[in-house]
DNA sequence: AACGCGCCCTGTCCGC
DNA sequence: TGCGGACAGGGCGCGT
């Protein structure tokens, strides 16, 4: 469900409500959710009595920074959700996995249908090796169009597949994929060193101007991502490609095309983004 | 080492 | 109405 813009909603919302409040206790319902420490226990001991300073993202992470060094990491799979348990929207959750008992007397509660989401708890020196590991911040200083030609070039997987792996680039996923692809006029399929260095420039450009356009709506809601307070996104308003199979693009008319790699739908104009090979880099 | 694939799990929708 | 299959915004672990 939810890539970089949705996480980036949901550390903003909590960001304003959490920071000062200390865990006074811990629930977990469904262990397979915590992958880090190894045993529940161990988890719960860890979280009960910090206090949370901070509420940022990383990747698509949820990064809460709690005092003593320690960071709590938590990927939402497709289906997690996180919020407070005073919002309205708390009510309807049928599938809590983990409460988080503040000292003001709400519950930080995350939320799972699927149960494809996890946690990780770190101390300071765990955290620097995992932070060591992302590939790099879209939306960063470090994104410049050398250091995303330096990506694409030492690959030939697919370009789609490319902007999915989160060791070399970080909270875009399958939705921003295609968009930023069509927006580039680059063709999802196309090995990744195919790109010329105009193609990259203008992809790095592009994924940054969908990415902050995408947090400046909300977010984007098909079914399941809500923000911190429950409420969804407006951002599926205005994708260009992504669900618009048959459709026309609203660039040259032509139809939509969907085309599966890996196991996962990629949406593109065949018109805008021909398959013709770039020129090596 | 890099890459493709199956799988994790639940819910929804579509065709028959 | 019921049922089987496809599909869903993510990411891990496996074999090659």
């Amino acid at each position: 469900m939810p890539e970089l813009p949705e996480v980036e909603t949901i550390a903003r919302g909590l960001a304003a409500r959490v920071p000062g409040r200390r865990v006074e206790g811990v629930t977990v319902r469904r262990p397979d959710v915590i992958a880090r420490p190894a045993s529940r226990r161990a988890f719960r001991d860890g979280m009960t009595g910090r206090r949370i300073r901070e509420v940022t993202r990383r990747g698509k992470n949820v990064l809460f920074v709690l005092d003593a060094g320690m960071r709590l990491l938590v990927n939402l799979g497709m289906t997690g959700r996180l919020l407070l348990d005073d919002a309205p929207a708390a009510r309807g959750l049928g599938h809590v996995a983990v409460r988080f008992r503040l000292d003001d007397g709400r519950t930080l509660l995350y939320d799972d249908v699927r149960r494809f989401g996890r946690m990780e708890l770190f101390d300071a020196q765990g955290w620097a090796e995992r932070d060591a590991r992302f590939g790099l911040e879209p939306l960063g200083e470090e994104m410049t169009p050398e250091a995303l030609h330096a990506v694409t070039s030492a690959s030939r997987v697919p370009i789609r597949n490319l902007l999915l792996d989160q060791d070399r680039i970080v909270g875009v996923g399958n939705i921003y994929a295609s968009e930023a692809l069509h927006r580039s006029r680059v063709h999802p399929a196309r090995p990744a060193s195919s790109l010329t260095r105009a193609e990259t420039h203008r992809l790095r450009d592009e994924i940054r101007a969908v990415l902050q356009e995408a947090i400046d709506a909300g977010g984007t809601t098909f079914s399941d991502y809500r923000n911190a307070s429950g409420e969804a996104g407006a951002f599926q308003f205005r994708l260009r490609v992504y669900g618009r199979e048959g459709e026309p693009c609203a660039h040259c008319g032509t139809a939509i095309e969907r085309q599966v790699i890996s196991n996962r739908s990629a949406f593109f104009c065949p018109a805008c983004q021909p398959h013709r090979r770039g020129r090596r880099a």
